[in-house]
DNA sequence: AACCGATTCTTGACAAAGTCCAGTATTGGT
DNA sequence: ACCAATACTGGACTTTGTCAAGAATCGGTT
């Protein structure tokens, strides 16, 4: 089963290890995880990994595309292996849960800006903020607008 | 001068200090700069302000939505004034500079999710990425493959 | 003009996310 | 099996931002 990946990785020029290997199948198992909860995740599984290895791996991953990297405000980057549908991301203001919507358009880009400045625009990144139903509700008797104060609170995944 | 603005923190029921005051001028001056380069700004031009009022003060004036905050990938958090109009940006990925874009739909959220989760969307965010002009000729003779590892190089701005 | 309570600013310690560096271990081609 | 290139480990460090306690300031009132 990870036989696919060894393919990935040597077709893209990559040294095969077993930290890489596992840095890809938990981010498969866990989209939108941090490096952090990555790392956990691995020393649950292979026993150890260096903070550094994680995101060595995670670098060289994003650099041949074959993860991508999200950051949304507020939080620490994220990961994922959906690639390639250029689809978008639905975030909550409160917990910051995420969900992918997939594109409208299609196209990569999928929007064209008016004026492009002489750049060489290879990506529109869509986020969409919001609040999620738990959130809603949950905060329905107090002041919603206290929470502006980015990361006031500690989102910490109660997964 | 700067009339206007004590108007604008007293309507929004906000006490009007110096180091506000001196916060919304360097934000107007300066737009797209980080808390640290504003808060040295505002240190030549009233002579000292603290971190924390620094902090504070952007982010009173972001909850009263007299400033906006963009947290761009793998950079600190910028401050514009130019608010209320949903424009969008464009960013260099390799220096990191940054451009504004006027919105082509106009209407706030510009786009709509398709599903939407259970989500109340309040705004849908948009950032271009790409090179600029003068950091594709400068790469143009070595592998910009090797810039991906995010802010590898300081940009510092050479304005 | 002086006073006073509420808000804001200063100072310094702290925390999270990520990077740098030197030495050691693994990988994969010969 | 060997060896150069690459990757991993461990620990110190940087950057960006937050927390908390006391001093200073703001602005409404007398």
């Amino acid at each position: 089963m990870s036989e696919k990946a060894v393919e990935l990785l040597r077709q893209h020029g990559v040294q095969v290890t077993a930290q890489r290997l596992a840095i890809m199948r938990v981010v498969a198992e866990h989209p939108h995880a941090t490096a952090d909860e990555l790392g956990d995740e691995v020393r649950a599984q292979l026993g150890a990994i260096s903070r550094q290895a994680v995101y060595d791996s995670l670098g060289v991953l994003v650099d041949k595309n074959l993860i991508r990297r999200i950051q949304p405000a507020g939080s620490a980057a994220r990961y994922e292996n959906r690639i390639g549908d250029n689809h978008h991301h639905l975030i909550c203001r409160s917990c910051r849960v995420m969900f992918d919507i997939d594109c409208a358009t299609g196209e990569v880009p999928c929007l064209t800006a008016d004026e492009n400045h002489g750049f060489e625009i290879d990506e529109a990144e869509v986020i969409y903020w919001g609040h999620c139903p738990t959130c809603r509700t949950a905060t329905q008797q107090e002041h919603p607008t206290n929470l502006t104060k980015q990361s006031r609170q500690k989102p910490k995944e109660t997964s």
